[in-house]
DNA sequence: ACAATCAAAACATCTGATGTTTAAATAATA
DNA sequence: TATTATTTAAACATCAGATGTTTTGATTGT
């Protein structure tokens, strides 16, 4: 379940977390895996405590959080429904965590890939002109992973990473705030593209130099053209493999 | 306080919310004026509920949403601690209205704004090619809603709907989702050009104009272009009366 | 039919007891 | 002395149960 590496990537301690969270995870799990429909009323407080075998204040905890994300609207009196996926924040991590989870939907993952098309070349634009010379290391050592990998999580661990550096390097932090999406995508285009892990690799090592090599040199437009060009030829990539992949998106 | 005005946008029911929201929101405040220097402990729940004359329950509640929204991090028999600005959910709607209290700082200002320009014209450029009907017509109510505004707040408001009329127009809902982050910068932005608001409402009432009338007509790269010509002026304009705001800005 | 009343369901809050974990202070040891 | 083991206090985690408030819908009386 590529669910855990999302959360390795954020660096979310592996030790168990409290019973609230778990409850929440796996509450939220569900409602993203749509399991149920919009406005449906969810179990009760008490049931939830029968069904998970926790107590109530465990269950308020859970439902708080889900309630902070946007996906359960708990009204007094009446009980708890589940929102409307368009109220939910979808670019929360947990959210986009329990994506993973689910069947790779193609309209998701192509609405994921054109908000990276939007926000990644203008990063590396900016981390062109802004990165720390300790960002711009850490952009050139993800490359190196990447070409080091000797497995395909191993691989899709540094592409993250060097795509998260480069955002961070362009020291907008409400970016920074979206580079779940960038891992999101990426986790959800291997499951699509890993039978020609090898293809994958050739293309995209060359490209990532390029971005690295403008990101160093400073060169903002190079920078955004490189990085714009590698997002094309993954959106390429992916609609060969799937066709309806391509409706409405932007060419180059 | 535009906090305020920003939850009229969020469409947040005005009734007084739990107990816990309302600590929450206390504390969350303070987190985001910048109160606790990052890493700083915070009171424990016994002090918390003290300070707040609530249950250790309403308490508990409280700090989970606030560690959901990446503000706080528990660590059990250790304390709860603030977490560092880069982990916030900055694109979370609390955690930009929060920082609707706290003196608008023109870095963040800068920020947003930086955001709006890499999303909004894109956003239009779809929009153009998948609004509904509906969303259409919501847009044209907007602009004509802006026409008509008796007030500034009134203005505002309606720009505030026109633009989120577009991104959601663009049939892509990781971008309604980020639509906290459009109301934040006009709401921070009116707090800067209240001087002038006649040449604000002269100057951007036909751009707006342009955008409707390219997304009406289905013409992406005009809507594109309009949108993005808006942002522009809103950069200068902004930036005659703050200076140090154009500090790294992409030119168009 | 219409309106007032009542009752059940469900969330909200409070209280207090008990368990677990962490970090630091203390004691024991090599 | 330096290191390791033990103890203890602080702080969060969980549970149980009591009581209050709000909403919805059923009941009842006009």
């Amino acid at each position: 379940m590529t669910e855990l590496l999302y959360y390795d990537l954020k660096n979310v301690s592996g030790l168990t977390p409290g019973l609230a969270t778990q409850v929440c995870r796996e509450i939220g799990r569900r409602i993203v895996a749509g399991l149920f429909p919009e406005g449906q009323f969810i179990d009760d407080e008490i049931k939830l405590c029968k069904r998970y075998n926790v107590s109530k204040s465990v269950v308020r905890e859970a439902v708080k959080i889900l309630v902070a994300k946007g996906l359960l609207e708990v009204r007094r009196g009446n009980g708890t429904r589940v929102r409307q996926r368009a109220s939910w924040n979808l670019l929360d991590d947990d959210v986009l965590a329990w994506h993973q989870g689910v069947e790779p939907e193609t309209d998701f993952l192509r609405k994921l890939i054109d908000v990276r098309l939007m926000v990644e070349p203008n990063a590396a634009f900016w981390a062109a002109g802004a990165a720390t010379n300790e960002q711009i290391k850490e952009i050139s050592k993800s490359h190196n992973d990447m070409e080091n990998a000797k497995s395909i999580q191993e691989f899709v661990v540094a592409d993250a990473k060097f795509h998260r550096a480069v955002l961070r390097g362009a020291n907008n932090e409400l970016l920074t705030a979206m580079e779940g999406v960038i891992f999101s995508a990426l986790l959800s285009s291997i499951k699509i593209t890993n039978n020609d892990p090898i293809d994958n690799r050739e293309r995209s090592l060359p490209l990532h130099y390029k971005i690295l090599k403008a990101i160093e040199s400073q060169n903002k437009e190079k920078a955004e053209f490189a990085m714009r060009k590698h997002m094309a030829d993954t959106y390429e990539r992916l609609s060969k493999l799937l066709p309806e992949l391509i409706s409405g998106v932007k060419k180059m």
